[in-house]
DNA sequence: ATACTAAGTGTATAATGAACACTAAGTATG
DNA sequence: CATACTTAGTGTTCATTATACACTTAGTAT
């Protein structure tokens, strides 16, 4: 699979998705089991070779449709990993991109279905093929700093929301409460919100205000 | 040059480096002219192909001691650049790295000779071969933004300094003034720095304590 | 002795961040 | 239909941090 140019083997490339969502309260991160040698029956992150053609940005792309079937959600590049040994065959350096969906906005499994796809918290990770633990452990710890300084939780909300729930969401990606005062106070203050004029009116309790964002850049605050 | 695996072409991987100095109150990159179609005779940044055996860290250390004949410099993964036309031969994907050395490290030039070898002002740069005035302006606004909240400057500085020097480091990769009273007052308040107890007695005016950083390690502040 | 240069130092004000508890508006229930 | 229940919504005080700002000190050069 390697071949020489100036002199120099010439190592494959992959790239590979560590896709979050936030559900019940965690931070997840979806996992693909994968059905052949090596690590068969392990769970691994969506990946796959890039084509000739392609930007990087272009197949972590498309990886992700083929994944999910969904399509615009916020991506970047994370990092690239290429130790010498970290595909057991041959080399093989990977792109990894983070990427963020709003639990909402996934397909339902069908249910009655046995399906080689998983979400798993990010603490709590099953056994993982090659270096994909220290791959998501990565992206999560780039998440969770991000989140601090940007309104990259956009990428996690769904259209419309209770600052509630916004609340909520940061809580379960950095695991730790907020005064509730506070963060309504900051939020606000960002100027990226806007009030729906429409309210929340599910449950037996006082309805709240949707919100949403202005708009789909992600800035740092 | 490249093969099939799995039913993908295999692009080529090369490491790039982005080298930085500051030299007469300027930002500056070190670059290399190329010896070689395509772009022979242009600035480009020092790279080469990865190695089988190396990790994508060695191959950037490996680039540096070549092309400098130092190591033992600050060095961090920038970002990996993919787009299918970068080589407008064949298909390589480059993971960029950002190196610091501070200027009073580098070998003297003999001066006597031509060199291949030339650091320009980042905001001055000649005309580059590929993609890399994107990447230095990509690097230089890393680095800019993480001035900031770390002490990267640390791997800029020479071992000894005085804290005007260190300012004067500041200024001149955020392109800006610093208050000076408030400058040593944030930068001792870090904890980072000691006292050497020595002073620099260069110069018709009042001698400057010298200072050094307490550890390499870089830190978020 | 005087001029010159960079080193070194403190305070007042503004802006930001953190702690903290009650009232409001709905639904459910007995 | 009165009461219990649940989540929404709202301000103030205090501590910390950031900013603006000017003069004295210690040496060298002439």
């Amino acid at each position: 699979m390697n071949t020489k140019y100036a002199g120099f083997e010439s190592p494959g490339i992959t790239v590979d998705l560590v896709l979050f969502t936030v559900n019940e309260n965690h931070l997840k991160g979806m996992l693909v089991k994968r059905a052949e040698e090596p690590f068969r029956n392990d769970w691994s992150l969506p990946g796959g070779f890039i084509k000739l053609g392609e930007s990087l940005d272009d197949a972590a792309q498309r990886i992700l449709v083929e994944k999910t079937g969904v399509s615009d959600v916020y991506m970047e590049q994370l990092y690239t990993f290429g130790a010498p040994k970290r595909d057991p065959r041959s080399r093989v350096i990977t792109v990894a991109y983070i990427a963020l969906i709003p639990w909402q906005s996934l397909p339902q499994p069908e249910s009655d279905k046995v399906t080689d796809l998983g979400w798993f918290p990010v603490d709590q990770l099953p056994k993982l093929a090659f270096d994909h633990k220290e791959i998501i452990h990565y992206a999560a710890t780039r998440l969770r700093a991000k989140v601090s300084y940007s309104n990259i939780v956009y990428g996690l909300m769904p259209k419309q929301f209770r600052l509630s729930e916004l609340q909520s969401m940061y809580e379960s990606i950095i695991n730790d409460k907020l005064d509730k005062r506070n963060f309504r106070k900051r939020m606000l203050a960002t100027g990226l919100l806007k009030e729906t004029g429409k309210k929340d009116i599910a449950g037996a309790h006082r309805p709240a205000m949707l919100y949403q964002f202005k708009s789909k850049e992600i800035v740092f605050l």
